[in-house]
DNA sequence: AGTTACCTATCTTCTGATAGATAGTTATTC
DNA sequence: GAATAACTATCTATCAGAAGATAGGTAACT
């Protein structure tokens, strides 16, 4: 059986993408500067020297700059919901998987004082290369459906998945930018809140 | 009697900073282009041939980028704040105020397009020279403060200031990256719900 | 005389990108 | 099993273009 190519990019297939040890680490310090400064904040040069190679290796494994974006994009997607987890667990209530969600977010703000690339690269969709915008689209219709399911039978008036996601979204931002972390908490809090009832 | 100042910068004195036509012009072109792209978005060499004047001219109204970026950014709070008008209007309720917040919101996207500036700018704010970040910061507390004040002697369950900037922030890059613009009005949808109790 | 608002010309540094060489590994063929 | 081919991951060297920035000139207005 021959299986799909363009259908592997869109399935779980396409999760279990490996890279080569260097690959990674050229994605983790893309990454990183990416959600500190957005996309034009990566220059093939820094990476180059903070893994240790030459800026034309960097080019060996990712081509052009927009194939380096998109990677960055979709591991992170996949990064990202293979820590949510399932949505539908018969074992848990709706509450327990949106406060998931938020942890989610929360440890990566302050883990790796960052906040979510999605966030960083959403607002400047309109001067991304179509290949990185289509795949940050890709992460909020994902995140958007797996809360839908999430909050499946749930019980109080907890608001929209596109509701809770623009608190966290935007709690980042009101976090970051105004240096007060608690400031996410604090929608985080909201957002419980409103789905305890 | 000497006016300080310093207090000139954080007083309504300050709305009322003029510019020259031209100087207005780059202003504006370098909005545009942060709204869209964020701070790297914007190049000297562009701004100029759209104002068609040279390069080394817009150093002449802004030596150098990050007053221009302050230059943006303050302009930009005044607008904001000055379409907002008075928080404390004894002739309206909490509900009309937020209702009016939303709406101004609501213009800049419908309008241009564009996001809120300081969302895109709030996003990047790690790698943004101190000058410009701390300009983004100042708006982000002044329009919480407005908020503060707006919900005064509000009736329902509506939130806190920074749980309903979030929101919006949150909603405008949802639609921005989704291309669906209904995911902010449903986004503001749950934040007059909720107001009204 | 001084100020304003531009200009020309130029500089350095950084950017993404490419061509072509090299050493080491892996696969294929005789 | 040895010879050869192909692939992987890097390098050196280089390019054209764009970036922010500066020095110094000019014409007009105050």
């Amino acid at each position: 059986m021959v299986v799909n190519a363009y259908l592997l990019i869109d399935n779980k297939f396409m999760e279990n993408q490996t890279y080569t040890a260097k690959a990674a680490e050229i994605l983790d310090a893309a990454e990183r500067h990416m959600r500190a400064g957005g996309y034009d904040a990566v220059s093939f040069r820094d990476l180059a020297d903070e893994v240790g190679i030459k800026s034309s290796s960097v080019h060996y494994h990712f081509p052009q700059k927009p194939d380096l974006g998109e990677a960055v994009v979709r591991r992170y997607t996949d990064t990202v919901l293979g820590a949510l987890g399932a949505p539908d667990d018969a074992g848990e209530d709706a509450y327990a998987r949106i406060e998931r969600l938020c942890a989610v977010y929360r440890t990566a703000l302050s883990q790796d004082g960052l906040i979510c690339l999605c966030c960083v690269l959403g607002a400047e969709t309109r001067d991304l290369p179509d290949q990185v915008a289509s795949a940050v689209n890709q992460f909020f219709e994902r995140v958007l459906a797996w809360t839908g399911t999430a909050l499946k039978n749930a019980t109080g008036q907890g608001g929209t998945p596109a509701q809770i996601l623009a608190s966290l979204q935007g709690g980042m931002i009101l976090a970051m930018a105004t240096k007060q972390p608690a400031l996410f908490d604090e929608t985080v809090t909201g957002i419980l809140e409103r789905l305890a009832g």
